[in-house]
DNA sequence: TATACAAAAATCTTACATATTTTTTTATTT
DNA sequence: AAATAAAAAAATATGTAAGATTTTTGTATA
């Protein structure tokens, strides 16, 4: 199974590590704040500790990786906190994105966002029948429909901002996913109503359901238990 | 002369290289768009190649640094779309923090803003005696200043995107600095203001005085020479 | 129990060697 | 002379190893 690739990453030794850490973590196979010594990483991914330490040093930068100075490397804690943190700023984010975007978009635009939202719907049903199997194409659709929204806001900058959010709350949207914790009908609703928004170029009825689809798509559902956060 | 040190980073000869190559990008010492050789610069910083490379890649993660896979680093262009995506950003996570702040902040939030206020205020008048001298302190101040504004706002990731944002637009505010392109008595005014209103609770005249600083700090003044971009 | 010291582990740094890629130069052909 | 192709040079990426420093762990003593 493939995993996002960022930037031409799969071309160098450092980027091939940074991604598969960047997916156990993201899977939680990796919990957080775990330990991460150079060595075991060595040992499980391959290359050398230059390279891991690299990658470690990228990773930290997304904000995946807690890096502390001779103290080595641990993966970043994940409470409550942490996921309210994310989610408000990544609205916050995608609202700002969404209105530039809508303001500026094009036709071609417009185009780009049905044909991610089309892809997104299909994945939603594949992911429903073996949400397993399904989740991790879910969650990318997903991210690309979000990073599609905002991709005619005209700041490279905001952009960047929104896929470190995005990549910072797959670990908590991947365990609710794993325990069901989503309820993919609203969402459904909420991104049909988006894209009509979008279509009819209602701004403000567009940010209101885009809030409402990151806010339900990350809360925490009736089960309690499984939150990421493992003492 | 000293510059801003980031966690702990005097620990490590990393940090140290790192702070070094930042300080210089921002001072315009190495120009935007200049290729950054690893043994160039290891010869005037010091350090290991491997060190320099770390240092880099950190960099790279601030926005300071551009690095392609296989062909090394160079440092960020510096156009004037550049500096327009960061201010507007900036204005916007600063509002969003200034917000959050005087929702939460309580009365020792208040007295650091009051705190930071009056050391800008000293900063100030060094930097009207004496602009390139004081520069540097200036910056530092006012980027202090604008950093307790926030400070209460309850989110760690939006302080780290702040953080980031005021240090890409650190060159272009000191390149306007040593040309004098800056009024600080505009400054100095709206500053006034905007403590006022922050002290009076006053949430939309406290936005609106801040926008017109971040606005006004780094627009290009009368004079049209001395962009950063440098082809 | 608390402190101090010693040992062990891990990280940080440097040095050097090799492989791969990119860029520049040179030579050949049209 | 211009364009293409091959060869050379430069630069980057990766790997191994070894020493220095720091942190952590374990043990003994008060």
């Amino acid at each position: 199974m493939f995993f996002l690739e960022k930037d031409g990453e799969s071309a160098t030794v450092v980027g091939l590590i940074a991604r598969a850490i960047r997916r156990d973590i993201s899977f939680g196979e990796l919990s957080p704040d775990k330990k991460l010594k150079i060595e075991e990483l060595r040992a499980r991914y391959g290359g050398s500790s230059h390279s891991v330490r690299e990658a470690l040093t990228i990773l930290s930068a997304e904000g995946l990786v807690e890096a502390t100075a001779q103290r080595g490397f641990r993966v970043a804690s994940a409470t409550e906190d942490d996921l309210k943190d994310i989610t408000r700023l990544r609205g916050e984010v995608e609202r700002m994105g969404l209105e530039w975007s809508m303001e500026r978009g094009d036709v071609a635009w417009e185009g780009q966002v049905i044909a991610a939202h089309h892809a997104l719907t299909r994945a939603q049903a594949d992911v429903v029948a073996d949400p397993i199997e399904g989740a991790l194409a879910w969650d990318e659709a997903n991210g690309n429909f979000h990073a599609v929204l905002i991709q005619a806001c005209g700041s490279p900058r905001l952009i960047a901002m929104h896929t470190q959010l995005y990549d910072q709350s797959r670990r908590f949207r991947l365990a609710a996913l794993r325990e069901m914790r989503i309820d993919f009908q609203t969402i459904t609703k909420n991104h049909e109503k988006l894209l009509a928004a979008i279509l009819a170029h209602d701004v403000e009825t567009a940010l209101k359901h885009l809030q409402s689809d990151i806010d339900g798509n990350t809360r925490y559902g009736p089960s309690d238990e499984g939150t990421l956060k493992r003492p």
